[in-house]
DNA sequence: TGTACATCAGTGAACGCGCGTTCACTGATGTAC
DNA sequence: TGTACATCAGTGAACGCGCGTTCACTGATGTAC
């Protein structure tokens, strides 16, 4: 009878199992992004129809609805993160670690594009101090320095000829944000393949040399 | 004594010249956007409130909210597009255009930030035809075409040893995109400087080969 | 084993707000005669 | 030169809506005795 439709009753939580209800509201917050594509269609009351709960009941788990969104963005850097570092962990050679990383990251971006247009967005993440704060650095600050680092040891392996780690990884990062973002929005753009212009740009930004190993040596 | 204030009562267009406030609409949209940097903020209501005129009389001018928003970006364009043709007309060699045209392209972003972002951000512009439609391209397309032209300029005189002027010009515009995007939102970022980003970027992705007048000939 | 009671998870109704849009209108400006 | 009138640019009041947030509450679950 109601216009709007709630996904089900839902049934109460058990004594002590309240927090369960937090980690539901951050999860349909997130569907709700990334199904309609538009931060503002995550609201308060939205996020309580589609949990399938009264609306005030959200709010023995967050003070306000920014705080919802807020949850939203911080459990996808973590989900990014630990994306990235397993397929950085499947790889052996530098080169393979940096393409399989920032495939991952694509992968993340492609996927969930409403969440990552949010994440990367909007200010506040990805402030990135010069060196770790507190031995433990934010899912992004995390990101981009292990960019620097794989960066680096391309050089020392003799597959890059990369003279500014930093400003090189920096590029690569921009073009690869660039992409993830351009890419959703323009569905009808000539694109050229996906893997060739990764791989493009990986090459080119990061001063990947041809693998010994496989190119004829001299 | 009203909590929202209007800029002032405005003085009524004489017969005739009822059109010139469907200019000053998608300007005080425009200013709107700029001012708050969030495009919900570009509501019905509050672009009257802006111009100083009561909400119904938009109607005489725009069919709906979006309407207004369209405008907007359609002018911002139009903008772009211009300010790109005179950067790149002052120039001589193909690569002094390019590199001044991309520049063009990121003052326009830097100068407002919210209004780039709309114009980039969502779906509908950009569809890019491989060939020119109708004779006449939409700015975006223009903007994109040209970059290829002048990659394909460099190569003829030897500036640059691209061998695929559509991938190379994709990689360069996603790149400076990106940097346009991530830029003004992360001012903590430890940046390098923007000059030598931007030029790294440009002679990267494009193949351009120093200059043989400025580089020691061998 | 029975019962009074505290606690916890969650609800229903209500608030004031700004929004987009519709409607019937007003009043100055110019035109026909 | 005077006057009736059409036109044009814009208004004021009202509508229904979904929103965030507040408040006093309810009723099942577990605990103390």
């Amino acid at each position: 009878m109601t216009t709007t439709q709630q996904s089900r009753p839902r049934a109460r939580n058990l004594r002590g199992q309240g927090a369960k209800l937090k980690s539901d509201i951050v999860a349909a917050a997130g569907r709700l992004l990334d199904e309609t594509g538009n931060p503002d269609a995550v609201t308060l009351r939205g996020v309580a129809r589609e949990v399938g709960v009264a609306a005030p009941s959200i709010y023995a788990h967050f003070p306000d609805r920014e705080a919802i969104l807020q949850a939203v963005i911080d459990e996808g850097f973590l989900q990014l993160q630990t994306d990235m570092e397993a397929a950085r962990a499947a790889r052996i050679g530098p080169v393979d670690k940096i393409m399989a990383g920032l495939r991952a990251f694509l992968h993340f971006a492609r996927a969930r594009p409403a969440r990552y247009a949010v994440m990367l967005g909007r200010p506040g993440s990805l402030e990135l101090q010069p060196e770790p704060s507190r031995g433990i650095d934010d899912p992004a600050t995390f990101a981009f320095r292990s960019l620097v680092t794989a960066i680096e040891d391309c050089v020392r392996d003799g597959r890059s000829v990369s003279s500014d780690s930093h400003r090189d990884a920096t590029a690569l990062l921009v073009a690869i944000h660039g992409y993830a973002l351009l890419r959703p929005t323009r569905p009808t753009f000539p694109w050229p393949p996906e893997e060739e212009l990764v791989t493009y740009l990986i090459t080119t930004l990061a001063g990947i040399t041809p693998s010994e190993t496989q190119d004829a040596p001299r």
